[in-house]
DNA sequence: ACAATGAGTGCGAACGTTCGTTCTCGCTAA
DNA sequence: TTAGCGAGAACGAACGTTCGCACTCATTGT
């Protein structure tokens, strides 16, 4: 009937260049223009959901908060489905990262409790702990974030596995239980304590931290040095 | 321009008393079959939000489980908001008067652990992990489901609290750390054992209870008799 | 040096679908 | 007789996504 555009136009193409901050930005190229748009979507999705839900945040409010119309965010995502993997992908893998460094810690007791403890602040710092409600739900009927979760964690568990083992041979620790059931009970009280995201809660931390680690220490039994 | 019903119609009102179970069903008064309808519904939209969460499932995929129209369901709940409200709190209900009930324990560090472990056996039996889950996020943005937990755990809160401040006024227990914190990381474990879902996992659940009695006395502190 | 090119990008109206909800009417039970 | 219940088509709104076109800019041929 009529054409798509009989109507004015505004001036197209504005540049979205890190006008936030005041950081002078000098031209840029395309790949770098296309890294910060894509970087721009990813955050704004990110407050998105955060807020509304992965289910309820829609396309639109979105591009608004990306301050972005529906066809060029379309150009770096191919699905809203592909933003929510992307997110949970990189909120896992920060996860993973963040907790293979403090397990580093050659006590293995105190590299469980900084594990823990430095995973709280980081999360609390980030406001991450929403997010990471929202994936873990996400995760509970779509299988690509499933995935996501288990492939991130998995090299997390196989880590603190092969540290406990290693730690029980040396004679460091005796636990009382299985390493499966050390591994999955510290698991989720490591999760607990971040889902509840305590420090937002004005909890005291270096309480946390006491009780955190007498748990660790009852249960990994380190043997009198 | 048409009337909505010039098609043919199916012979309506069918009765769908208590089929599922062998149940000889007398017949039902007014009040009954609403009470039995309103059940009805709740079950299917529990069934619905756990396989697809809040807002992922919608009134047409209840009205299908349920096995009842769109007009038929909303005699009973007004809107789909009112159906999630009520489940969240039957559920956190259910969570609250199941753990004042483990609570009633004398001994406070068996109180505690039995609290634990038979919250975390009924919310496997009874799938509930996954819903715990959705409302956990749900409440994060959804004001009416924020109220109703922070409502039903208030008391299991003032509870808990009342105890352990009792054992300690007795000399019973000695904890090294504010009773806050106690309460807050406490239920930080609780809640994380209750959403990994251990049994689920074939984790060994005596092994499991073992490490939840050592946590708990590592952190209260009982003094020796 | 510069016009021509074409892939890349942004816009925003519009698409078809599905959403939560309403409506009307026939049926049932009190 | 009548108030309440159930069916299911239909509603407007909102959803995720697509579309056609305008515009930009790095590259290319001259």
């Amino acid at each position: 009937m009529n054409s798509p555009l009989d109507t004015a136009r505004a001036s197209a193409y504005d540049e979205h260049r890190a006008d936030d901050d005041g950081e002078t930005t000098g031209p840029m190229t395309r790949a770098e223009r296309r890294e910060a748009q894509t970087a721009r979507i990813l955050d704004a999705a990110k407050k998105c959901f955060v807020r509304s839900g992965f289910q309820g945040a829609s396309m639109h409010e979105i591009c608004k908060e990306a301050e972005m119309s529906p066809g060029a965010l379309y150009r770096y995502f191919p699905s809203k489905e592909a933003i929510i993997e992307a997110i949970a992908e990189a909120d896992r893998r920060q996860d993973a990262d963040l907790l293979a460094e403090a397990l580093a810690n050659p006590d293995i007791v105190e590299g469980i409790v900084q594990a823990m403890m430095t995973h709280m602040r980081v999360s609390h710092e980030n406001n991450m702990a929403p997010l990471f409600t929202e994936i873990r739900a996400e995760a509970l009927r779509n299988p690509s974030v499933l995935e996501t979760c288990e492939c991130s964690m998995s090299q997390v568990h196989e880590l603190i596995f092969r540290r406990i083992r290693a730690a029980i041979d040396a004679g460091q620790i005796r636990p009382a239980v299985s390493v499966e059931t050390l591994m999955a009970v510290m698991i989720s009280i490591g999760e607990g304590i971040i889902l509840n995201d305590l420090p937002a809660k004005g909890v005291n931390l270096a309480e946390v931290e006491h009780m955190v680690r007498a748990s660790v220490t009852a249960n990994l039994c380190p043997v009198a040095n």
